[in-house]
DNA sequence: TCTGGGGTCCTAGGACCC
DNA sequence: TCTGGGGTCCTAGGACCC
């Protein structure tokens, strides 16, 4: 562990220069493997689905020296690198080490966003006053990062977000030939490196650009951010939209007004599964919809928030996908309910192939405020003085309005199969006992793996 | 080689209200 | 009787990020 060599040919600029850092930690969840088990250290490790569906969420450096790298589907990794090691992934590992990489993020500044569990963006501005050094502060946070995770990180400092990242990037080991290169570990833009860049890039380098995008920027002639830089947005918004046109715009210019903005709520809570073998008809979809409800119920109720709209999604076998959803007057947070409007919504939707996916989601969360009873009948009176038998009658008042919601989605797409007969009190429920988690695709093929 | 699971944001069309 | 324009909410689909 060496987190040390920091690029710094140049003098320390003022944090107003360069007030925007952003860190990513080294092939974050193959890293936590690696630390709980030791003798993985020095192998090619990976974490993901190793099932013909499953794909590689992070690869070590040693496995990326062959060639493997997050999101490639696991067979060609294993093609490229037989002796790799697939691992399932433990999340709940992965949050204990992301909580304690916030933590020392804090300590620099608490004006600082998440980005899923490895990298944040942190806005040093206030600390200008300070007198801190960003590149001194970096270097001190990659060190600090590597002494008490042990996990190694590389930090961008720049002028912005986009530039951030970006420097974050370049500041990360590299494999050439089949050998590992080690980055700088922290990086600064400079002006004039920023013009380099926007002269070197790609469009596929910005952010926001992906494979869809680029290849229709391309159509234009637009292969490169120079290129790009010389289209005014008017034309742009033409191809692209507004919003997407004026982010295209300025990031040519090297702009991103994006704000750092700490105490981002999460805007919905879902979970779906890839199945190892597809499903045919409406009975084994329902049974996966209605265990996938309770999923997002007990996700909900943990975090004291009720849902109003449900989601269901369902992919087929040509990856074509279809979302339905229905938002609701009053908000939920139990299987009973969400199964009920999840099955409802998934029998909307016509099969005609076999499904690959099945998924449910909750959406315009609320605080849960109180007993959620009181949500959806509103007694005006004290809540103290909410008998048992005002709650018994806002719980059917409940179910009431739940039912007048179902009859409705079922009106709205004609019933498409047969009911299942399930009524919507919880106790009703049975909600198939949790299956082991398959967070990054199915690592079985073809059996029904209960554990 | 053929694509997971957790999310976010944008767009477009329709319903509804004023 | 037929009509405008703006705002808001909802739904469905698509693209993107890690």
């Amino acid at each position: 562990m060496k987190p040390s060599d920091t690029s710094s040919s140049v003098t320390d600029p003022s944090v107003l220069d360069a007030p925007v850092l952003h860190v990513d930690l080294d092939a974050f969840f193959a890293s936590v493997e690696i630390l709980d088990d030791p003798s993985l250290r020095g192998r090619p490790v990976a974490v993901g689905g190793a099932g013909e569906r499953g794909v590689i969420a992070s690869a070590s450096y040693e496995a990326r020296r062959f060639g493997v790298r997050s999101a490639m589907p696991s067979v060609v990794a294993l093609r490229q690198c037989p002796q790799l090691v697939i691992l399932p992934g433990r999340f709940d590992r992965y949050e204990e080490y992301s909580r304690r990489f916030h933590a020392i993020v804090n300590d620099l500044t608490p004006i600082y966003e998440p980005l899923g569990l490895d990298e944040v963006f942190a806005d040093l501005t206030s600390l200008a006053r300070l007198d801190v050094r960003p590149l001194a502060a970096a270097a001190e946070l990659r060190q600090r990062i590597g002494d008490e995770l042990g996990i190694l990180s590389g930090v961008g400092l720049g002028p912005n977000k986009l530039f951030a990242k970006l420097a974050s990037k370049r500041s990360k080991p590299t494999v050439r030939d089949g050998v590992l290169v080690p980055g700088p570990g922290v990086v600064y833009v400079d002006p004039a490196t920023r013009e380099r860049w926007l002269n070197e890039l790609p469009v596929r380098a910005l952010w926001g650009v992906g494979p869809a995008t680029a290849e229709r920027l391309e159509r234009l002639g637009l292969s490169s951010v120079r290129e790009l830089a010389t289209v005014d947005e008017a034309t742009l918004r033409s191809h692209f939209g507004p919003a997407m046109a004026a982010s295209l715009s300025a990031m040519a210019r090297g702009e991103d007004a994006r704000a750092v903005s700490p105490h981002r709520v999460n805007k919905s809570i879902g979970h779906e599964e890839t199945f190892a073998t597809s499903l045919v008809g409406y009975d084994d979809v329902l049974v996966q919809i209605r265990r996938h409800a309770g999923v997002v119920a007990r996700a909900l109720r943990d975090s004291s928030q009720v849902a109003h709209t449900i989601s269901v999604v369902i992919r087929f076998d040509d990856l074509h996908a279809v979302r339905r959803s229905q938002t609701l007057s009053f908000g939920v947070d139990d299987e009973g309910a969400i199964a009920g409007v999840a099955e409802a919504l998934a029998e909307s939707v016509p099969l005609n192939a076999a499904v690959r996916l099945a998924g449910v989601s909750a959406s315009s969360l609320r605080a849960r405020e109180g007993s959620q009873v009181q949500l959806a009948f509103d007694l005006s009176s004290a809540p103290e003085t909410l008998s048992v038998e005002a709650a018994s009658r806002a719980a059917q008042a409940n179910r009431a309005a739940l039912r007048d919601a179902i009859d409705d989605l079922r009106q709205r797409f004609g019933r498409s199969v047969i009911a299942q007969g399930s009524d919507l009190t919880s106790a009703e429920v049975h909600v198939e006992r949790q299956r082991g988690s398959h967070a990054f695709g199915p690592s079985t093929e073809g059996s029904s793996d209960t554990q």
